[in-house]
DNA sequence: TCCTCGTCTGTAAACGTTTGCATCCCTGGG
DNA sequence: CCCAGGGATGCAAACGTTTACAGACGAGGA
């Protein structure tokens, strides 16, 4: 690779212009003829040059550089929103500044260090990043704002509706003649106020009240968003009176637990006892694992999309995906 | 957030004393008589100035930035490094520009646009990238380089020995009394030139030769590295004309697979088919799966810190990890 | 012919730092 | 008393772009 690099003035000395008309050539400005265009870019193949980034955007302004944050508590929805991102990006141009929250401190470091931050993006996608800023997101961060699976004020947020996804997955169920359904929740993370517990498990009583069950809280355990944590809460539901004939888990990697735990109790899935996990998780069609769907490549996708056009001045806008039902092999009618 | 952020300049005039001595004094460089430079820092801190980054990049030719390039085939040991990589830069200062190669074609996009790539970043990264660079990688992309995963000369590398781990792998089923031992195999990824899956087939060979028992071809299947194609392959090694006993699969998602279909086919694990994966999964200890343990995170940590010491001028060096042995329950002594 | 207007191009001033060099001052040795 | 040397500071030139502004030129209308 070579040393040093041809700048601006040697593609202006070599085509025989000035370097600004080098730099509009280059940029597609109007008001350039098109054979002094053609032989500046000519030129500027023949040299290889690539505009300097740093100088260019100390000058512009633009960094062309968006700000991805993206928690690694679960470890597979924000990889799979960030491989979206990340290919639009890159066709796009711009490149991909990642901020990772892996400890629980990470989100007030985040907060404290936002200004930071955004001083080197032109925008924000925040996956799955329950912040939590006070009044407008983007006034907050003095950049357009993405949100996936979070609503946001002030920003454009990509999301599921969580509530009316559960209650599918739960009528799912009801369908196939449950009457004793168990919840395997997830609990909320330390420090991150995120709703969707709270969300799946309204979804989840809407569905039972709808069918005129009742919510019995001795149906209820809580995994914490692990497979260990979900075979163990099923554990503590077969502890109870009379065990539930199906569980709704509100991730797949507690529901892979569940299925486990199911396993070591002599218990058969679907025969007897019906699982149904939330996500669509990577595993969980080999798994044969019945779930909702969340489409994350494709969220990633337009989260990417979206903060562009916020970057060219168009209003925010919300995005909410459907969550199709899977139906696979782990749920049955009732025995 | 404020709309305009003070200058240099700012500061200098607000102390009392020129932006070359603010710019000295805030990054700690000698011939700043103590009281200045508590006074310069205090005022900066007192403005909430921070240096713009573009301009001092570009002054400086330093980025404060590593690329960090990741494949997004296999999810897990990707997303995982990436956690302890991030981990790292974020503490010391640096900015992490992530590019992911989600596409077979990006290997080959990412080695055309390496220039421009490199030209942002003081060194770079690469997570399980088989990037097949002709000569000395870092005279290659200009900048030091840290390969995870990948031995790679003029790089240092952050390794496992793929052939030693997959032979204590193998020799645990041999010990267990087993005989005919499967070989779940992960191919070739198009476009992806790695020898890895070559290694631990040798691995595989090597346990068997050392206890006289032969390599039947007839033993060895290929999954996709996916749990789907883990499944696959068993199907097809049972249809053998004598199943293994056990079998030994190069990944954990495809043993994933593989305990699944050994499910569909009435097996029991580790009843009447031990079986043992590679990687030490998120799910792994959940599901039970005995493995072989790639200390990812830590693998990560070092990689991060290495590229550092690189960048201040260190030589490079390699580093090769332990791979334990996780036995837990799906491995048993043959019926 | 003159004036206007639009296209094309160049000059030079930003952009906000870092850093080489010159200067000043003070101390200590001869 | 003079001079060397080093600490502390400031001046100004980079760094490599973008862009406001001015000017040159040609065409077309009055």
């Amino acid at each position: 690779m070579a040393n040093s690099r041809p700048t601006i003035k040697d593609i202006a000395r070599e085509a025989g212009v000035s370097v600004a008309t080098v730099s509009r050539a280059l940029r597609d400005l109007p008001y350039v003829a098109s054979e002094t265009r053609s032989r500046v870019v000519e030129v500027a193949a023949e040299l290889e040059y690539e505009a300097h980034p740093q100088a260019s955007r100390l000058a512009s302004g633009r960094t062309w550089t968006i700000g991805v944050v993206a928690p690694q508590f679960g470890t597979w929805f924000p990889f799979r929103a960030l491989g979206g991102i990340n290919s639009v990006f890159a066709k796009a141009g711009y490149d991909v500044l990642l901020s990772m929250m892996t400890a629980p401190g990470d989100r007030l470091r985040f907060l404290r260090d936002a200004r930071s931050f955004c001083r080197r993006v032109d925008g924000i996608v925040l996956i799955d990043t329950f912040v939590g800023v006070e009044g407008d997101a983007a006034t907050f961060f003095d950049r357009p704002v993405v949100a996936v699976g979070e609503r946001l004020a002030g920003a454009s947020s990509i999301m599921i509706d969580n509530r009316l996804a559960a209650r599918c997955a739960v009528e799912h169920l009801i369908e196939l003649g449950h009457r004793r359904i168990g919840l395997v929740a997830g609990p909320h993370l330390p420090d991150l106020p995120t709703p969707v517990p709270d969300e799946r498990r309204r979804g989840y009583e809407d569905a039972l009240r709808a069918s005129g069950l009742s919510v019995d809280p001795a149906l209820e355990a809580s995994g914490d968003w692990t497979a260990a944590g979900g075979a163990a809460a099923l554990s503590a539901l077969l502890d109870c009176c009379e065990p539930p004939t199906a569980v709704f888990c509100m991730s797949d990697e507690m529901a892979f637990g569940v299925l486990r735990a199911a396993g070591r109790h002599g218990l058969s899935v679907p025969g007897d006892l019906s699982v149904i996990g939330f996500d669509d998780h990577d595993l969980a069609d080999a798994l044969g694992l019945t779930t909702m769907r969340q489409a994350v490549d494709e969220m990633g996708i337009r989260a990417a999309a979206t903060v562009m056009t916020l970057i060219d001045g168009e209003p925010a806008a919300d995005f909410t995906w459907d969550v199709p039902l899977m139906v696979r092999e782990t749920t049955a009618p009732v025995g």
